[in-house]
DNA sequence: TTGAAAGCGCTAACAC
DNA sequence: GTGTTAGCGCTTTCAA
């Protein structure tokens, strides 16, 4: 396969009876150009079928139209949504997208980043597990979007998942829990931190206990080791740093023959697929991944197309431009979220 | 950001004292050239991070050393594992994997299939939506590996879920239900197809009465039409085209407490990310979606490198390997699946 | 062993 | 309005 030769604008030119030069302003720009030898020129290279070779266009620009997404697990189900967001995004603009993935491996992740320069024009750098200094580096060679990090100079998205959070314990404050546990996430979580620092005076102000436990994995095997703290702690609910974590939390409960959400109210966080699935149904802290990606791809266009151009405003999205145009300044966007609530939360019957 | 002038191979020369050809020599072929210049030239090349344009190199030789992945639906998880295995395999090889999804439109494969071309050195398609002439047109241009669809002269790599739907049904047969509907996928689904030409003859031996219903959209809110149609048709079990609509069917069921298994039977497709979370958990077909992918990229990369240059034996995997060696001839490779049993399935109680 | 030069496909001056 | 030419960064003859 793959043996006919791909025509070249020389071949078009030949065949239209132009100089290249020609052939390549009919193509590009045909204004510049008579009418009827654009017209010419153009039915020439549909009919051979050309289509102009990428590789020289880059080389001759150093632009590649090609963006990164490079993650630490494709197959995590929070990314998902943020791949198909920078997806949607970087194709509106005519961007291909290149999909890395880290394997969550700090080494892989400096290696992709480094073989990517020159091959992509930015990147969109999301839960990294390079130090600022790594990201920083990288910034200084690639255009790069950061999503949850901020690293000062570089732009970012960030996820107010600690917002949910403290409406997650508003909801559990106002069931009437009044001691309840966190289930927190990895230490070099970024978020966990944020989460943390929202959550301990949002306790206080609600007038509830709480009790905090983890550092865990956010996999669902972490689930019974997170379960068994709660119960040992006495509360009538646990927040789980993510949905993975909650479903092994629920399953342990569900093990132990515990009532959710009469004895132990769970939540969890992402609003990931399934979380609607699990037996009771799980209340949950829904982010606009999605969008966030959107945005993400947004923030990149926007360096990459020069400030001004407006080719990211071709869609109608005024919020998320908005939003964009404001953070060309390098500042990170929030993206607000919500709770989700599902039939894992209740009154308290102890 | 960005702003630092890649250096370029003159570069190098120039601050090695020597010409570009023995700089390009001494950074590809290091032999062809004095052990002392070689050492030299890569010393300096090391200490400017230097970095060989892909798009020159791309240029000259024709050859991007990118490899796209073409889905439907970068969000459905069935995908998932086959993102993963093309991504593992492709970076095993030094290939950078492009992601492209064509949001379940013809159209946009199409057009991005043409697009591709020139930008990569093949595709891997998988559920392509496309006609069998339009791909068999389009491996004309590029190398290209079909997942889940049989192209003459174009590789493929399919997955035998039909075999694990009649491991299914002598499952169900042998829990006693002799009365069983199947709710099949889309009319264009080529796994659909083979999947009843295997379940008649099947239910035939097994003496058990096959209800064929549908086809159903394979997503979660085909569930309840499916759910009452096998409700209406008096079965004991129901096999669902996928997981998704197995969701569906259970969710329904559940909602008009229909005891699951004991009334109903359901088995699913596939064993997605949820399929065991759901209450009760679902009986399905696991089928071997990573290791697909790897093949499929096995495939792609043993046409791409030439047959016998060894590149993808890089990786241990024997199994793999040797079907690789002998799909080369374009024979589809059939992956095997099997039968998970969980709770959803059971004696009928009737 | 090394250097000079050609050229991959394209675009952007710069003529005419 | 169109053609000629140079050159993006690299590899590869072909000489020296």
């Amino acid at each position: 396969m793959a043996v006919r030769r791909q025509p070249t604008l020389r071949d078009i030119a030949a065949a239209a009876g132009v100089a290249v030069s020609t052939a390549s302003r009919a193509l590009t720009r045909p204004g510049r150009v008579n009418a009827d030898t654009a017209e010419r020129v153009m039915a020439v290279a549909k009919e051979l079928g050309y289509i102009p070779s990428a590789s020289a266009r880059a080389l001759l620009s150093g632009r590649t139209s090609t963006v990164a997404l490079v993650l630490p697990d494709v197959t995590n189900p929070v990314f998902f949504g943020l791949v198909r967001g920078t997806s949607a995004r970087l194709r509106e603009s005519g961007y291909v997208q290149v999909l890395a993935d880290t394997e969550e491996s700090v080494e892989v992740e400096a290696d992709t980043l480094r073989k990517l320069r020159g091959q992509v024009d930015g990147a969109v750098l999301a839960a990294s597990r390079l130090t600022d200094e790594q990201i920083a580096a990288a910034a200084a060679d690639l255009a790069l979007v950061v999503v949850n990090r901020t690293i000062p100079g570089t732009p970012g998205v960030l996820l107010d998942t600690a917002g949910g959070m403290v409406q997650a314990i508003e909801h559990l404050a106002a069931l009437g829990h009044t001691r309840i546990a966190y289930a927190g996430g990895p230490a070099t979580s970024w978020s966990d931190r944020r989460r943390r620092e929202a959550l301990v005076p949002a306790a206080e102000r609600l007038g509830v206990e709480l009790v905090v436990h983890g550092p865990y994995s956010p996999v669902r095997d972490s689930g019974p080791a997170a379960a068994d703290a709660a119960l040992a702690a006495g509360v009538t609910a646990v927040m789980a740093f993510n949905d993975l974590l909650a479903f092994g939390i629920l399953e342990r409960l569900d093990a132990l023959g515990v009532d959710v959400p009469g004895r132990m109210s769970v939540t969890g966080c992402d609003d990931i697929f399934g979380s609607d699935l699990v037996r009771p149904a799980l209340t949950t802290v829904r982010s606009p991944v999605e969008r966030a990606g959107r945005m993400a791809a947004d923030l990149l266009l926007a360096r990459l197309d020069g400030d001004g151009n407006g080719a990211h405003d071709a869609d109608g999205d005024a919020q998320d431009d908005a939003d964009a145009e404001g953070a060309v300044t390098a500042e990170p966007v929030l993206m607000p979220t919500d709770l989700v609530q599902r039939a894992s939360t209740g009154r308290p019957t102890a």
